[in-house]
DNA sequence: TTTTATTGATTGACGAGTCAATCAATGAAC
DNA sequence: GTTCATTGATTGACTCGTCAATCAATAAAA
């Protein structure tokens, strides 16, 4: 069984349980014995190679990090007009990799736990730096003076559609919060009149890749059940 | 010292050591013994009148739920234009009884909660429910059809805003949160021309109830007793 | 005396972290 | 091509602390 190179494998098993269990009981209140036998591993094991729970959280944290930042580079690099990179910043919060019940729930929790844990909180801080600087450039052609300050809007409004997702019962998709993100920021843009006219053609595009687990229905402009 | 009719005053006091400890810890996992020496009491007096510790958090929760409607309810029932009532609801969600430190935290973990409680789910979903539709009724004279729409809008950046002020680094006053969502209203319908002149008028009575500084920037650390 | 208020002590369970001990590949020496 | 020392991989069992919940007992009203 004892293979060379088993740590990277190990540790990824390990992150990746953790979100599973994360997700599963909606607490950070997880032990290391049920990430471990999720992960198919003995706990002291888990500890040998993370050195204790607070690690593994800090790894489960710091691995949704970067899929999101890696999501949101990939779809920016990709656009090609200001209307376009701000898009791309709205699906990728709501691709797939960041859209799943149990990111959502680990999501959730990790803002709980930058509360108690300098760690984590510097983590998001980075990751709401990265957030409002992309959206600002974004936006700079379009709104001018005003990018910071509408950056911020997009950027709350990105949290709290997001934060509602924790809450199953009036659960929406991704296709639907993206629309929902979209109105909102064409109501934000339209007084300034610059909205450009390829618009709807980069949406369509992005629109394909942010549907998440198939909503029967068209994504429909108004999300009310 | 026993005096008769303990028992409210009890309760009352349990829920708001409940509510500072959650604070101070910055997490729900605060034990029934901090909570009871808090309040003054033994942790076996907690357990007399609350029976456990999932009804000491769910108390804790109702009340800040009741809290928020009273403050809401009134500020709503003073409003006397639609413009008036929407921007009555924002401030209510920043006044400072929504909007202490202590209680950020708590709401935020309340959020938690609901994912492994079905009865804090169900208390989130009245609030939120409630919400909606005090939002509708004051935006439907001012944005018709899509009031709805708006109001899903208004509510989830509410959210997202709030949200945000569980992370000290970027804090903000209550009375900033309040600005930010009033420009975000008047960019909302502003296309549809229907902003009632008073607005500004009304914005004003109701900042000064809205105003509230307490900007850290450090996680909080387990208060030695 | 009955009821309400109150607590210190105790219990039972659970979980993080540690440790000493195995297991199995690898590769060098013969 | 055996032998064997080395080292990473892996675990079961154990320690130690914590915490929710319970209980038996005491004190003061009514």
């Amino acid at each position: 069984m004892p293979k060379l190179g088993m740590e990277p494998i190990r540790r990824a098993a390990l992150v990746k349980a953790t979100i599973a269990e994360i997700g599963a009981a909606g607490t950070l209140d997880v032990t290391v014995g049920k990430i471990a036998r999720r992960a198919g591993m003995s706990t002291a094991l888990a500890h040998h190679y993370f050195g204790g729970k607070d690690q593994i959280l800090l790894a489960a944290m710091r691995h949704i990090l970067v899929m999101f930042a890696d999501e949101a580079r990939g779809r920016i690099a990709a656009a090609k007009t200001p209307a376009a990179r701000l898009d791309a910043i709205i699906c990728a919060s709501f691709a797939p990799s960041n859209f799943s019940e149990d990111v959502i729930a680990a999501w959730l929790n990790f803002y709980v736990l930058a509360q108690s844990s300098e760690e984590a909180l510097r983590l998001l801080t980075v990751y709401r730096r990265r957030l409002q600087s992309n959206l600002t450039h974004a936006l700079r052609p379009l709104a001018g003076e005003a990018a910071a300050q509408k950056a911020d809007l997009i950027g709350a409004l990105i949290d709290g559609v997001y934060l509602r997702q924790a809450l199953r019962s009036d659960a929406m998709g991704g296709a639907a919060a993206v629309a929902m993100l979209r109105g909102a920021a064409e109501d934000m843009l339209a007084p300034i009149k610059i909205a450009a006219p390829e618009w709807s053609q980069d949406a369509a595009q992005n629109a394909q890749d942010a549907s998440q687990t198939a909503p029967l229905t068209a994504p429909r402009k108004d999300p009310r059940p």
